[in-house]
DNA sequence: ATTAATATTGACCAATAGTCTAAAATATGT
DNA sequence: ACATATTTTAGACTATTGGTCAATATTAAT
């Protein structure tokens, strides 16, 4: 029988939790692997068993932090039975800043990585193996349930995404907090304009 | 009186030159100094002289490659009294996507480095050193001109910049040549819809 | 030609990445 | 409960890369 471990602290969860802390305190740059092993009370050879380098950590890290936030998003949203998939899609993409907004290290680490994680093939295998729901069924399904015709909801997904990771990015170029609101009312429109007009 | 250089030919550019080509055909993490100094035909300690680091040089080769992308399509945007700044703009982004297209390793490069070339401080410091007009000169100086009203023009551009980014970016997730083409029409519209209606 | 200033070199040291074998911990069979 | 097999862990070790610096070469100035 495989061995039980207790969630979040086994050595590879210890290493996860650990790189992401220096990762957004110090970057990735001045982070070495025998910051994160020290940090994480972990011997080096132990990092390379679970992970091939600082950039497979960071992928996985990418994944699981964004997975999370959209498998939360999606939970919300099947709380609030809403019908229609541009409606559904704001709701998502809604959540997703409001949480970013409320903890701007994740947003610092991930803003800039949203669209990466979604199509980077490391990250995306990630994604699958996980195996829950992800925005990306969420909208395939969608697509076809609403008989939307998009000539490819991959890429107006990707955009909107892009769009996304850009306003998030907006709130990090600037030092204080950017007043994020008063841009939702923008990408809104144009998300809606992007899944109703079908130009795609 | 400062050594005549020639073009391209001084270690610097050499330097540029070989990091790019490396950075290109083996990507980032591959390439250590010391490939770059020896494919250069020039000594460790020279590298040091003209850059901080590997980073460094990365930044500037976004500025230079992306500052003069921009500046090629302004000369050719005077070249045809385009009026409006819809039109403009999107003269100058349509411009930038046919050339990224028909250099897949600049596109490469800098497709996902576009807006961090217009954000990040490194690269902005060199845009300014540049000295010559950029398309963030032009946008503002357009919002001006045509009176009118945007509640951030700097947050506008950075969205329609990322829009291109996004656009460009799509052909690289498959291997083939996307029919960007197809994407087009669609892109000008939400930037004459940004630009014309006033919600940022 | 002599001196001053600047550019260049590559040996050298430091830091980090990554490997590997021995030991410890755990699971499995009897 | 004990012996044996399997998996996990440690950290000393080697390899690679980063970065420094004093010596040398090149260029400019008088």
């Amino acid at each position: 029988m495989k061995k039980e471990k207790t969630e979040g602290n086994d050595k590879e969860s210890r290493l996860l939790n650990t790189a992401f802390k220096l990762f957004t305190e110090k970057g990735m740059k001045d982070t070495s692997i025998q910051d994160i092993v020290d940090n994480a009370n972990v011997a080096k050879g132990t990092f390379y068993l679970y992970f091939k380098d600082k950039y497979e950590i960071r992928d996985i890290l990418i994944a699981k932090k964004s997975s999370k936030l959209f498998n939360e998003a999606l939970k919300e949203l099947r709380k609030n039975y809403i019908e229609n998939l541009s409606d559904q899609v704001i709701f998502i993409i809604n959540y997703v800043i409001d949480e970013l907004v409320k903890a701007p290290t994740l947003l610092k680490f991930i803003s800039k990585n949203l669209s990466s994680g979604i199509y980077n093939k490391n990250v995306r295998k990630i994604y699958e193996e996980n195996g829950e729901d992800s925005i990306y069924k969420l909208f395939i399904k969608g697509v076809e349930d609403n008989h939307i015709e998009l000539k490819n909801p991959e890429v107006t997904l990707f955009m909107i995404i892009e769009l996304l990771s850009s306003t998030c990015f907006n709130s990090i170029l600037y030092d204080e907090p950017l007043p994020i609101n008063e841009f939702k009312p923008y990408l809104y429109d144009t998300i809606r304009n992007m899944i109703g007009s079908g130009n795609l």
